[in-house]
RNA sequence: GCCCUGAUAGCUCAGCUGGAUAGAGCGUCCCCCUCCUAAGGGGAAGGCCAGAGGUUCGAAUCCUCUUCAGGGCGCCA
């Protein structure tokens, strides 16, 4: 509807140019609003003032006249010139009336358009090392990037949602160490377990395992070679050299086993968590097959081609702050070992060689300082830096009545995303998620959560579908019968106030649904769906729906019905289930 | 120190690329089921949009500064 009033108002400026005036505006300039106030009619314009600026002439003269020339229309009643200038549109009651009619014949595609054009996107999201379960932060993430990704489907792009798994590097060899020594544990040995070693339960069970199917395979004799490395100086240099001992006193084939055990535990229960959130990935992307591949070298080598790369201190450097970051950064260790930026680089080289049309990443925005220097990376590696759009999602604070809770994954200490969906349900909390926008702080207050549950936004709009649910029901048992509705006139009887506001609501769901997509705030939605849904329910408490005059409960019910589809499909986005009973 | 984010009703937050009297939920106070689920609806009270300048027909929204809060600045990931 914005696209053809634009349009209509495009027509008349050219109209009004071809006169004499001075007129230079794109089509695509012309902002059309929806009035706040239906008293104001349905959309607005301020496209009088802004031109009357430019060409230093009285802005209500100048609306007269466009609105003079504009085209007729079978969908405008009326215009109005009002304020100092505004154009107002008032709809026709076909116009509204015909949104009915296009929801219930498009069904769940109402809504959908073609914006993205089919084009392939990646969007990769919550990538939490496999060093333990997800938690609550991670939480936000996975939500967040769900729901982009069906908005993103929904106004026609071809997405591909991505996990990238750090399955390489130092922390997975802690991880992997600190599995060991409980297994140690278990099998009967004294072990001094490191404070700064992945401290949660979830490491016993996972050594547990182990030591039902391996029994005592992974035993060494000598548990002193680990115990003797134990100088109290440095808690990561100890880690270190534990982990040296580990690999030289297994071997490196046992180590091996005793690492991919770890990671596919890890991950299965992630992928088990994150699909019981309703979230599921076309791919996970494993780091180590960087490595495996080569593709990490080949990066290297084409920076050092490029001269972007040179060695200090044992190093190799990045020269990032040629475009544009702090300073430049290590991709290689003095000891040998590539750094975590170094696989970012190849990875985000993967992402452009398979061809995406856009990439986006949702990090943590504790990753923030992150940003230029993958930015520089691709820049130097002869890329478009504006393909890559990086969102960043804040991570959500603990409270648990009023007490903080600090968060630490090695130390064991979190509340995982496991719980929180068995306390709140896998609905309240997408919904709590996604509700605020993602770069705002949140304060998730999980004795609030659980207590509020019943007064949820959530419920508010489920409540809504089901009562619609409910009056289909009803009319079975009453035996009234509903006839689909044909055309706009079997339609016209809707002239409440609230049916009004209704099916203005109504229409405006496809607009929603594409802004929220092309800003990425899924929060519009959320906020669109708790106004759908108090429309309905003031319509529900003003007007009985199963009358008994025929053609007025067909075209009642055929608006409910068109409700209910809408708010189904614009929960289905957010990744929250609509109930038929509550 | 430098760089991000933010500051709107008692609380938690919306406010779309500047637009008409600043919105919602919760909480407080009234009212509404012989009726399709009251997990609902209607109404009232409640705001110097952190502060100060600036840009213009017009600012919660854009720019600058100040104050406060959270985060980031590793050969960690």
């Amino acid at each position: 509807m914005k696209k053809q009033l634009q349009k209509l108002l495009y027509q008349s400026l050219q109209a009004i140019k071809s006169e004499g005036m001075e007129i230079s505006i794109e089509k695509e300039d012309i902002k059309i609003e929806y009035t706040r106030d239906l008293i104001h009619g349905d959309f607005a314009s301020n496209i009088a003032m802004l031109l009357a600026k430019k060409n230093k002439c009285n802005p209500r003269e100048l609306a007269n006249k466009i609105s003079e020339n504009l085209p007729q229309t079978d969908f405008i009643a009326r215009t109005e010139i009002a304020g100092p200038g505004f154009i107002n549109f008032f709809l026709n009651q076909n116009a509204y009336l015909s949104v009915v009619l296009d929801i219930l014949e498009k069904g769940t595609s109402f809504g959908n358009s073609n914006i993205g054009n089919n084009q392939p996107i990646l969007i990769e999201f919550v990538s939490a090392n496999p060093t333990g379960p997800l938690h609550i932060g991670h939480g936000r993430g996975a939500a967040y990037g769900d729901a982009i990704s069906n908005l993103l489907n929904k106004i026609g792009f071809d997405v591909d949602r991505e996990y990238y798994v750090n399955d390489s590097g130092r922390q997975m060899n802690i991880l992997t160490l600190s599995i060991w020594l409980r297994y140690l544990e278990l099998m009967g040995k004294k072990i001094n377990f490191p404070e700064k070693a992945y401290q949660g339960d979830y490491i016993k069970k996972i050594a547990h395992e182990i030591k039902e199917k391996y029994a005592d395979e992974f035993l060494i004799s000598n548990i002193q070679s680990l115990n003797l490395s134990n100088n109290k100086n440095d808690e990561e240099e100890m880690l270190d050299s534990m982990i040296n001992s580990c690999i030289n006193e297994l071997g490196e084939e046992k180590y091996t086993v005793i690492h991919k055990i770890s990671l596919d535990s890890i991950l299965t229960s992630i992928k088990k968590d994150l699909s019981d959130f309703g979230v599921t990935f076309d791919k996970w992307f494993s780091e180590n097959s960087l490595m495996k591949t080569d593709s990490l070298n080949k990066c290297v080598s084409k920076l050092e081609i490029n001269s972007k790369i040179y060695e200090k201190d044992g190093a190799k450097w990045f020269r990032s702050s040629d475009y544009g970051d702090e300073k430049d950064r290590v991709i290689m260790r003095e000891n040998g070992q590539s750094t975590y930026f170094a696989s970012d680089i190849a990875y985000h080289v993967s992402k452009y060689e398979r061809k995406y049309k856009k990439i986006i990443n949702i990090w943590g925005a504790d990753h923030h300082g992150y940003i230029p220097r993958v930015k520089a990376s691709i820049e130097a590696l002869g890329y478009s830096p504006k393909v890559l759009e990086i969102l960043l999602v804040q991570f959500a604070a603990l409270f648990r009545g009023k007490k903080k809770l600090q968060m630490s994954t090695r130390s064991g200490q979190f509340v995982t995303l496991k719980e929180l969906v068995m306390e709140v349900g896998k609905d309240a909390a997408r919904f709590f998620y996604v509700m605020r926008k993602s770069e705002q702080h949140l304060d998730f207050d999980i004795e609030l959560a659980k207590s509020e549950s019943n007064d949820n936004p959530v419920y508010y709009i489920q409540y809504a579908h089901a009562r619609i649910c409910s009056v289909f029901n009803q009319m079975k048992e009453k035996k009234y019968a509903f006839t689909k509705i044909k055309n706009i006139s079997d339609l016209s009887v809707l002239d409440e106030p609230q049916e009004i506001s209704l099916l203005s609501s109504l229409a405006k769901y496809p607009d929603v649904i594409e802004s929220s997509a092309i800003t990425y705030e899924p929060h519009q939605l959320a906020y669109y769906l708790k106004e759908l849904a108090n429309y309905f329910h003031t319509y529900y408490n003003a007007n009985q729906f199963l009358v008994d005059d025929e053609k007025l409960r067909n075209a009642r019910l055929s608006l409910i019905d068109a409700t209910r589809q809408v708010i189904k499909d614009g929960l289905l986005q957010l990744g929250v289930s609509s109930p038929e009973k509550m």
